[in-house]
Formats: C-alpha cells, sequence, structure tokens
DNA sequence: TTCCTGACGCTTG
DNA sequence: CCAAGCGCCAGGA
C-alpha cells in the first residue's frame, strides 16, 4: 500500500525528468509547483533518493541562488558543474551564471495540470 | 516513540 | 546590504 508521500517524490522524479536540457530549477519551484511550497527540503531529499535514478538529472536542480548545493552528494562533486556546462550553462564558483536565464520554472512552462 | 540531521526558503535584526 | 533564526517535511538512530 503506497502512501501519498511516495507520490510526491514520484511527482519531483517527474518534474526533474522534464527539465530540458540547457535550463535549470530550484527546489522550492518544484516544491511550489507540487503545492509544497514550504516542501523544498523535502525535494532536495527527493533528490537524494533519485540519486539512483539516470532518468533524474538531479544537477539541473539547484537552490533558490543558483548554488550548487548538492554538487557534494555526486559521485564525483565536480560531476554536477561539468554536466551543467557541457549543457551550455556557464557555473563558476559553484553557481549558475545567468542563472534568471537558465532557469525553468515548472510553474510558468508546466502550468496545464493545474 | 523521541531526538537529530538535512541537496531549502522566507522573515527579521 | 549582510547575517542569523525559524519553519517545513522525511528518514535514521
Amino acid at each position: 500500500m503506497k502512501t501519498d508521500k511516495e507520490n510526491f517524490f514520484d511527482l519531483v522524479y517527474q518534474v526533474v525528468r522534464l527539465i530540458p536540457r540547457g535550463r535549470a530549477t530550484s527546489y522550492g519551484a518544484i516544491a511550489n509547483y507540487l503545492g509544497a511550497k514550504s516542501g523544498a527540503r523535502t525535494v532536495g531529499y527527493a533528490m537524494n533518493a533519485a540519486h539512483t535514478m539516470d532518468d533524474v538529472p538531479a544537477h539541473r536542480v539547484v537552490n533558490r541562488s543558483g548554488m550548487l548545493t548538492g554538487k557534494h552528494h555526486f559521485s564525483p562533486p565536480e560531476r554536477m558543474q561539468e554536466q551543467l556546462e557541457k549543457e551550455g550553462i556557464k557555473v563558476e564558483n559553484d553557481k549558475i551564471m545567468d542563472f534568471n536565464k537558465v532557469f525553468w520554472d515548472p510553474n510558468e512552462e508546466l502550468r496545464l495540470e493545474l
């Protein structure tokens, strides 16, 4: 019997998978999109579980400042920045440059299910 | 069952 | 403008 909590995690994975290449979003944006505006931390926790999923580009998810706070959780921490730069996202000092440009807000781009 | 920690975010000083 | 504190949800000991 699955609980609603598991559903929340699954929703997070789906949203992250929908992030287009060369774009990035924040934990709070995803949480807000799922209705848990205060559950940004929970989103990050879901990403931790997503670490086992190759279909979930967790490297495209950063905090609201665009800082690669979760890079330390990648296999090699540098993998996250490397992936982002490979997609065209400029990263410097563990932070995404022009985050306002690469920012991908599900509420603005995916406002179809709500 | 209770306490602590954590890939965050917002408000207040 | 910069720094610190509180609140949120979930999992592990």
